[in-house]
DNA sequence: AGGTATTTCATGTAATTACATTTAATTTTA
DNA sequence: TAAAATTAAATGTAATTACATGAAATACCT
């Protein structure tokens, strides 16, 4: 279904507000996808790519910081995902070595657990995802790309 | 800036989790530019939206409910989203006359002079858009409708 | 070294969101 | 037509987010 029948919107002003409009609209439908496939498992989304980012060290501990500069919304707060972590057992908290203002963080074991059961549900949709063809998700990876750096450009 | 860099994170499983990522990440950032952009104007996103989709009335009322179809995020309360352009004196909110369950919106004058404001700041943004070039934006456009019915799918 | 600025994380708070429930009106069904 | 089901909107609430501020540690500067 394109966009102009999903928002019962006939026309938009050009192309690139149309391209606009789609960017967040597939982006919030995505995210409920996914937030409705991770709530057997008691996880918010930003929760689970928290502990998907610790997964990512492979046993190396990483600030609060380094998750923050990972995580895909820079606006939610990373201290109290990791709080809701911590109520969970699934990660581990302790004082930075280097740096005292610095907080290690470290995947526990039950983390990875539950990073492999919600594995399989991931694959389904990467599964429905990779119908598009490598072609085309290496193009639209591109032009996602372009669209940030379009924006952000300065002037 | 490629997405590996943005998240510094060197590898993805494949391209479609690359472009799940891409797509939520390059969303959000683009979210976070509008509202900055909107917070002069007293707007959040969602209110300017439920204000653009009365616009595009041209004049016609509109119900809540039609105002949540036409949402870009499902699921924000409209009911809610509308008090808080009452109270801004932006629209009109009366009872339908054909189903009394259901209350018609109407946009005011202020709503529409808050929106020719806005309009100046939003062509910067467009312009910006569309330096990726009709033929991409297309694509992207494309791209994205496919992406929504790939996940959509029964099974 | 001592003072200032900056960095890192935590926390307080007001607003918003997610989700469930309620109320009133309409539609369906027996 | 009366009862049951459904629909539209509003509202209660707990959790989350946005934003500002605070506290402690480190870096910078003269």
């Amino acid at each position: 279904m394109r966009i102009e029948e999903e928002l019962k919107q006939n026309s938009f002003r050009d192309e690139a507000q149309k391209a606009a409009v789609n960017l967040i609209f597939t982006g919030n439908l995505f995210i409920q996808n996914q937030q409705e496939m991770l709530k057997p498992f008691g996880l918010t989304i930003q929760q689970f790519n928290v502990l998907r980012i610790l997964k990512g060290q492979k046993g190396n501990p990483i600030t609060v910081l380094g998750i923050t500069e990972r995580m895909l919304d820079k606006m939610s707060n990373a201290s109290r995902l990791v709080d809701k972590l911590l109520e969970k057992k699934l990660v581990l908290r302790r004082e930075c070595s280097l740096d005292r203002r610095a907080v290690d963080i470290i995947i526990l074991p039950e983390g990875l657990k539950l990073l492999d059961k919600i594995e399989d549900d991931l694959l389904v949709v990467a599964t429905k995802i990779n119908q598009l063809g490598q072609e085309n998700l290496i193009q639209l990876n591109l032009l996602l790309d372009q669209f940030r750096s379009s924006i952000f450009q300065l002037k």
